[in-house]
DNA sequence: AAATATAATTGAACATTGTTTAATATTAAT
DNA sequence: ATTAATATTAAACAATGTTCAATTATATTT
């Protein structure tokens, strides 16, 4: 069997994102094998391999799609005379909805190690991780700080929702994510 | 070919631990698999079975006693004159040593997804997260927020390490662990 | 238009996984 | 001494990622 052409390299490529995203969300990410992939859009995983170099790559332009879909989010929310307080919190907040609403895509991009670099990738995290600077750098003194702060805030938000997620720590009460959010930053935002 | 009685099914489960333990010290999380483990304790696959349920106990119990040791690293550096934030701060670098010591072993418990769940594992997790608790209590107004508080840093800790593991947000400055933590702790600990 | 080159697609195969199980050999109990 | 219980293994199974020669449709050249 050979060249069907049915779609070109580009379309075989969003159908492939399509499909594994899909496949993530209703089954998460241990369920995302290239022969269900393959299956999905009508083709052999050998396709695949004319399209991705590996599952890796794969698994990445998924991520990079929940990314730039996120960041998206993040530049709609955005209103120019707000104060930097509040833009901080409806960012955080934001986070939150994110792994509530896609929990197994959040997986999929966060709580998993990444085997695959690419500059798409790096570029796709700036779209986010640059907007996260922009909101706390008129709070900060000098760049270098509001970075750190940035990165603080991101770590603290990764770790409540993964906290969450493996709900190892809910024993005496459950403190949902809201609660240690608010919690973090109010002291954060002073 | 049948029971050779080289070991009781206890030393056989330390066995197993301990050459696992070092295949992921060695080679890293993705390495540890059921033959590499069995070959290097001079027995079969099968044999992993009748003392484990499946390779994510076998996982399960190596990050216990991941935990148990961390947790006793904890106990050993408390001194009983020491102030709330020389106690908390000293906890937290402790934590980054332990990353830093064992970058493999850290990833296999905190940076994958586990699959399988114990009272033993869970008592693991409470040996660590309640000396936190202890700590943060002497600043904090109820043990509700106590607990809050240790979950947010408990967060952060895990961020900080996710975030310089993976290495995604080094663009313009690398900015170490030491420092995000410092910065972290100096506004927490107010 | 014919011949040739290029590229896409597949099926089949390979190596590795986790896991199960029937067979077997050793120990323990009767 | 016979029987029962148990530990161990080899072999097999299903599922995975991945590769590749064979095949066929399209593009290019003559």
């Amino acid at each position: 069997m050979a060249r069907r052409k049915d779609h070109s390299r580009e379309e075989l490529t969003q159908l492939a994102i399509q499909a594994g995203r899909q496949i993530v969300i209703d089954q998460g990410p241990n369920a995302l094998t290239t022969r269900k992939v393959a299956q999905a859009i009508g083709y052999t995983p050998g396709t695949l391999y004319n399209v991705f170099k590996n599952i890796d790559a794969l698994i990445a332009a998924i991520n990079i799609e929940s990314m730039h879909s996120f960041a998206d989010s993040l530049r709609t929310l955005h209103q120019p005379g707000e104060t930097s307080e509040s833009r901080i919190r409806r960012i955080a907040q934001a986070y939150l909805d994110f792994h509530h609403a896609q929990p197994q895509l959040w997986s999929l991009l966060f709580a998993q190690p990444l085997n695959y670099n690419s500059d798409d990738y790096h570029a796709a995290i700036h779209a986010i991780f640059d907007q996260v600077c922009d909101a706390i750098m008129p709070l900060s003194s000098s760049p270098t700080l509001a970075r750190q702060k940035a990165k603080i805030l991101w770590s603290t938000l990764h770790g409540i929702c993964l906290l969450q997620q493996s709900g190892k720590l809910n024993v005496s009460e459950p403190d949902p994510a809201e609660d240690l959010l608010t919690h973090f930053l109010d002291q954060f935002l002073q």
